[in-house]
RNA sequence: GCCGGGAUGGCGGAAUUGGUAUACGCGAUGGACUUAAAAUCCAUUGAAUUUAUACUUCAUGAGGGUUCGAGUCCCUCUCCCGGCACCA
């Protein structure tokens, strides 16, 4: 007999397997292909930790059991080996951080076997080699060369760019440098000091580094952006052809941020008093998306940065007030910007009006950092009585509030939320109204509320009937928005617009550790891209690893490397030095897997048409605005030039749950609660762990870790172990089990394709107890239990499996098939209700008529007792489970 | 504030989508084995009432509703978790 010993046979059959390879992936096998992926790891110093471990857990045994459903599954695995913590550990030890990333895939490569995942090691990858990041560089060229052509929707070579005819050299060389979909810009980027870094938008949690927590300070800087608004519309549009998880979803569709409205222009018009001339009209867009309450527009707010300041200094008769509030804006943090959100600040533009175009009235300009720079136009329309910020800033500075939306007699009372004198809200949504029940009705309420809005003591941004709006009058909010945004594109003041909160991606890093962006910079040609040929560019070697606090890469203190001849002159030039982000290997990992080795191309298109997309790719919901958008932005470009065959690269995307510390802390470092995977699996074995982390709850959700559980797992293992003894190759079968076995093939079978392993575990369980209870158990029932658990638990199932006298691995064995006829139970339990409450239950053969089922529940002495002189009013049968008499 | 998700025994959690609530596991209690402990095995384990494993009543965050029947559907509220947030 085999006792449970995971210590002897974990480590046999993990060689065993890997020398018989019998996970590898077929390129082009007559198979259907399941390509099933997990986000691969960062090999960090600290090693795995136990979350790791959930997810290629779980990934692992759908990909074994589809293997064992017959398919030709691609499992594979690599390393995103870029990044600042290895960085940082090579500069406090004074190591490579070449060797610091190879040690740690050592031991995360030990790490990951010891756990028995059926990964394809033979197309291994590590973004930080130069036969990889070759990729990467020609990648982020073909994003170089690139335009986004509006008209075909798609990106396209930026030789296919329409250059206007009048342009000299010069101003050609700015027409096509500001179409590119990797483009330098100059801008106030969010800045980490104390990474010393500079951040994506997306990285910046709070106005925080999201990797360190130091608050995120500006930096005007020269930097590499990537056009991902560009593929804002089709980045949402899209998720519709995915199965994703809906949360997942939605928070992509908040981060990219579509909201659709109109763009106004407003005139504007200076005092004569000054006597210069201004050379052209000026004018102000803003954006809206409530175009509906123009005629509500009673002052306009510049944000500081906005460029009309500038030009029209001359103009502004408080030049100094002005100056002097921009500049206090500039020196704010977005951290002190946002903190202030409570009271609002700002300044007027004096000498200056802008003009209402519906109207001609002569409106106020303000300038105020409660309107942001990088969204919209920079400016706003302001319409006081219904937009909360516009009318608190118009009740400090006194400002006109003009309501033009009455939301009387519109649709129901749920507009508004009406608070009673304790202080309960009676309805949901709209605007805030307080009520007194003590002296006045519902109705009378929100007519003094509706009162109060009339005469600007109040805001409503709900929906209403438009009114004091001229030839908008009478009509609802939907209405007035269509008619009003004809009105502008006829009258040429404005149009229909989108606007989206995703910015572009900062592309640039400072550091070392990454990949070199391939660029020479040269005093005549400009931005000039490396070949195919020259790629890839490899890191230098250098002497200090340190970021500098100047911003610059320390790849800019190596001249030798630095100083180039132009590839395109020939005179002297400059490498660029800033490297990139982590996100840029991530960006497209899962198409070198297609075809790891391959020199000449990122990937051939035989395989890619062969294996894309990925059916089920698993990974954090960290990324969800980082690198699933980034992956997703990138392959939809790879896609417009005719690199990849699929719109999308991930047909499904599932997500783990958060594995919390016992304590239900998050676990960390600093906090001391970590569990280490090498100790659990030492002193449990790796089936065990295995079991435990599918079983500890669903899997998407967040579970603390508890180690008193883990023996619950151990338990069930050595069971199945001891089993050994009742099984006899030469008994039939019983027939008594086959209804319990056949449930449980089909519990299991549709639990691992929707990640319900915890069920699936729970019912192997019930089955085991159901066979513990036999006197003798056969072969087949005994191989195919072994089987359903083998994807759960695959060492000791093949152990147990090679001594029932098999020679083939058991996870080479296709996986067992239900017969829905063998699961029906022949008796059940029939359960007899009064007034749907449980009086009586009986044992009956499942068909039984409903004539007999009703008879025999009026036969029931229990039930007889209820319904003694009382009237049966109906007597409900539901087959195969209830009768229920309505008393 | 807005958008998601959630709340079921001492604990992690099940519940065929409206049909026996508490599966499975942990823990706990009692027993067997043992010199003893661990391990293992057996039994019990939502609460109340009760001599009782009988009967009954009450329990799925709170309150209401629909239904023969609600953890599940509808309305309102509370709390917790995650994301976003001066985005016009």
């Amino acid at each position: 007999m085999q006792k449970y010993n995971p210590q002897k046979i974990e480590g046999k059959w993990q060689k065993e397997w890997d020398k018989s390879n019998i996970y590898k992936a077929e390129d082009f096998s007559k198979k259907k292909k399941f390509y099933c992926l997990i986000e691969f790891p960062y090999p960090s110093g600290a090693g795995l930790h136990v979350g790791h471990l959930r997810s290629h857990i779980a990934i692992d045994i759908v990909a074994r059991k589809k293997r064992m459903d017959g398919y030709n599954v691609m499992y594979p695995i690599g390393w995103d080996a870029f990044g600042l913590p290895t960085e940082n550990f090579a500069i406090k030890t004074k190591t490579h951080p070449k060797i610091v990333t190879k040690n740690n895939i050592k031991n995360f490569t030990r790490q990951i076997k010891s756990y028995g995942p059926s990964f394809d090691w033979s197309r291994e990858i590590n973004t930080t080699d130069p036969k990889y990041y070759k990729w990467t560089q020609w990648i982020f060229l073909k994003l170089f060369n690139s335009f986004y052509d509006e008209k075909s929707d798609k990106a396209r070579d930026i030789k296919d760019l329409d250059i206007p005819k009048n342009l000299n050299d010069l101003e050609k060389r700015e027409f096509i440098d500001n179409h590119r979909l990797a483009y330098e810009t100059k801008m106030a980027i969010n800045w980490c000091p104390s990474c010393k870094i500079g951040l994506a938008n997306e990285e910046v949690v709070n106005n925080t580094c999201e990797r360190c927590g130091a608050p995120a300070e500006k930096k005007t800087m020269r930097q590499w952006m990537l056009r991902i608004t560009k593929y804002a519309e089709r980045l949402i549009k899209d998720l519709d052809t995915v199965d994703y998880l809906d949360k997942i979803k939605t928070q992509q569709v908040n981060w990219i941020g579509r909201s659709e409205g109109a763009t106004v222009k407003f005139a504007v018009k200076t005092s004569t008093e000054l006597g210069s001339e201004i050379s052209e009209p000026s004018s102000v867009e803003v954006f809206t998306t409530r175009p509906d309450t123009l005629f509500g527009c009673t002052y306009m707010v510049l944000s500081p940065e906005h460029n009309l300041i500038k030009s029209l200094e001359s103009r502004i008769l408080n030049l100094d007030e002005v100056q002097k509030y921009v500049e206090q804006a500039k020196n704010k943090s977005d951290l002190d910007r946002t903190d202030l959100a409570k009271e609002k600040t700002g300044v007027e533009l004096k000498g200056i009006k802008a003009i209402n175009p519906v109207n001609n009235e002569e409106i106020p300009i303000w300038v105020a950092d409660y309107v942001l720079a990088s969204y919209g136009t920079g400016a706003i329309m302001s319409v006081p009585a219904h937009d909360e910020r516009d009318f608190e800033f118009a009740k400090k500075f006194g400002l006109e509030i003009k309501c033009v939306v009455d939301p009387i007699k519109f649709e129901n009372v749920r507009n508004y939320i009406i608070i009673d004198k304790d202080g309960i809200q009676q309805c949901r949504g709209g605007t805030v109204v307080s009520w007194n029940p003590q002296n006045e009705t519902i109705e009378n309420g929100i007519e003094r509320f509706l009162e109060e809005v009339r005469n600007g003591k109040h805001y409503h941004i709900g929906k209403g009937k438009l009114i004091n709006s001229d030839f908008l009058n009478g009509l609802t909010t939907e209405e007035a928005k269509k008619k009003i945004t004809k009105w502008l594109e006829k009258n040429n003041f404005g149009k229909k617009a989108t606007n989206y909160k995703l910015r572009d991606w900062v592309f640039s890093r400072q550091h070392y550790w990454g990949e070199p962006i391939p660029i020479v910079k040269c005093e005549k040609c400009g931005n000039v891209a490396l070949e195919k040929k020259d790629l890839p560019l490899e890191l230098p070697e250098v002497k200090n690893y340190e970021p500098t606090d100047t911003g610059k890469s320390p790849l800019a203190k190596i001249d030798k490397w630095v100083n180039v001849k132009c590839p395109k002159c020939g005179k002297s030039a400059k490498r660029e030095t800033d490297t990139m982000p982590n996100w840029a290997g991530s960006s497209w990992y899962y198409l070198r897997y297609l075809d790891s080795k391959n020199n000449q191309e990122f990937a051939s298109q035989k395989n890619i048409k062969h294996w894309m997309p990925v059916d089920l790719y698993n990974g954090g919901m960290e990324h969800t605005t980082l690198h699933l958008l980034y992956s997703r932005f990138w392959h939809k470009f790879l896609y417009d030039l005719g690199f990849v065959n699929t719109a999308e690269p991930y047909k499904k995307r599932r997500s783990h749950g958060m594995i919390l510390a016992e304590d239900g802390q998050k676990m960390s470092k600093s906090r001391g609660n970590t569990i280490n995977p090498d100790e659990v699996i030492r002193q449990y074995g790796a089936d065990t762990v295995r079991l435990y982390e599918m079983f500890m709850g669903p899997y998407s959700e967040a579970i603390p870790w508890n180690t008193n559980s883990l023996v619950g797992m151990s338990r069930f293992l050595e069971r199945v172990c001891k089993l050994q003894i009742k099984v006899e190759t030469r008994f039939i079968a019983s027939k008594s089990i086959e209804p319990l076995l056949h449930k449980t093939i089909k519990k299991v079978t549709e639990d691992i394709d929707n990640l319900k392993f915890n069920t699936a575990i729970s019912q192997l369980m019930i089955f085991l107890n159901s066979l513990e209870k036999e006197e003798k158990i056969s072969a087949t029932h005994y191989s195919q239990f072994l089987i359903l658990l083998s994807p759960f638990a695959p060492h000791i199932t093949e152990e147990l499996w090679e001594m029932l006298g098999n020679q083939e691995s058991i996870h080479l064995q296709s996986f067992p098939k239900y017969n829905l006829e063998l699961i029906k139970e022949k008796e059940i339990t029939l359960v007899i209700q009064i007034n749907g409450k449980l009086r009586d239950q009986k044992k009956v053969p499942a068909d039984i008529s409903e004539e007999n089922a009703k008879k025999l529940a009026f036969e029931s002495v229990k039930i007889k007792k209820w319904i003694e002189n009382k009237e049966i009013r109906k007597v409900i049968f539901v087959k195969e489970r209830l009768v229920n008499i309505v008393i």
